[in-house]
DNA sequence: CCATACATACGTACCGGTCAGTAACATTGT
DNA sequence: ACAATGTTACTGACCGGTACGTATGTATGG
């Protein structure tokens, strides 16, 4: 058992419940590689070792368990993110590149399945769903970003440009999957560096 | 009541199995709008007014149905593509913005969900699952052909500019079902243009 | 001419299993 | 004591799939 931080017993006057956890780190794995409406609750609190009443003690349902692992996903996502933007401090361009770089490199991973959220969102279409909110957040906050970064790099177009690494990124999480290994998105960084350029010189 | 028997009796000469079309119509409706998982079949044939037996003397299971839909939509696809590709003969890349023009403009509609096979390919992660197979043989087919368009421009990296297209092209049908009106993907074609152009300057 | 036999197309009723979710109570650790 | 968790058993709805009977047309044989 590793040393645990005084944090978590100090800060938090009711320490986490442990069952919660460990559901969580199952229906992420499972939600992810499988996805979510092929998973049942059943499956989720046997693999996690715990029973289906502990599950509806920290969920209240089945939705927001898919909705929190879409938020435990996204903090994850702009981690991702904001190392490749810290790499490269005041140059937009190779910030993008260094991102799109590594997605590049996931996506030929063997048994890569793309992102959580687009995967989501695919899977439930109907407006207001607990895990499609959490996707459309996330989207809309990263094409703000990506916009914002295209205006930095002093694109004349900025809005198309940021649009375009949108699809592009997009593009590679869907390709990767359906693809594998020599698939199209691993073609992403070096595409998206060429529309760059040819955003710029505009 | 009139005996119409035999007027219909001389009209219908041919028995053409009339409830397997009605099935796979309503499939097709209901798998592309809410998903293949979100579906049950007793739904299906609730709406298409048959029984479940007729199912399944049509189809051997629901996976083939969801198959069966997927190639109907295949078949569609290749007719909207070549629509293109034929009003602009000899111009590869007329025939790429024509036909990205077009997806543009539908990922606009307000009820737009994306490609039926790419949003199978999420459903159905599993290697070897029907419904799959027939979305993978698309995109297979769709990347050579823009391999092929590509290298008809004259781009000295020809494969990397038709991956490229293909990246676009889905991040399009992705990002039209999550943004929904006046999303990323109306800027795809634009977006082509200008990697087209950075990728024949080369 | 008519009876039998077969093929086609469809419906009624049902199968065992799984779905998400819950009630009531027992056990554990601090 | 108290709160988190486990145990057991259950619900009603739905899942994909099927056994079996029924209506109808048609081809064949006596």
């Amino acid at each position: 058992m590793p040393s645990d931080n005084k944090i978590e017993a100090s800060i938090n006057e009711a320490p986490a419940p442990r069952a919660a956890d460990k559901i969580l780190d199952v229906a992420r794995d499972l939600f992810y590689r499988e996805g979510i409406r092929a998973i049942g609750v059943d499956e989720i609190v046997r693999r996690a070792g715990v029973t289906k009443p502990s599950l509806y003690r920290s969920f209240p349902s089945k939705d927001e368990l898919a909705a929190s692992y879409l938020r435990k996903y996204d903090l994850e996502f702009w981690e991702r993110f904001d190392e490749a933007v810290d790499a490269h401090p005041g140059n937009p361009r190779a910030q993008i590149i260094a991102f799109l770089t590594r997605v590049g490199k996931r996506t030929q991973k063997p048994d890569y399945r793309g992102c959580g959220m687009t995967n989501a969102a695919v899977e439930y279409p109907e407006h207001g769903h607990p895990a499609r909110v959490v996707s459309e957040t996330n989207k809309v906050e990263l094409r703000r970003r990506l916009r914002e970064m295209a205006a930095a790099m002093g694109a004349s177009d900025s809005d198309t440009l940021g649009d375009g690494l949108l699809l592009l990124i997009e593009g590679a999480y869907i390709s990767g999957q359906l693809f594998g290994l020599g698939g199209p998105a691993a073609a992403v960084a070096r595409n998206a560096d060429l529309l760059i350029e040819a955003s710029l010189k505009k």
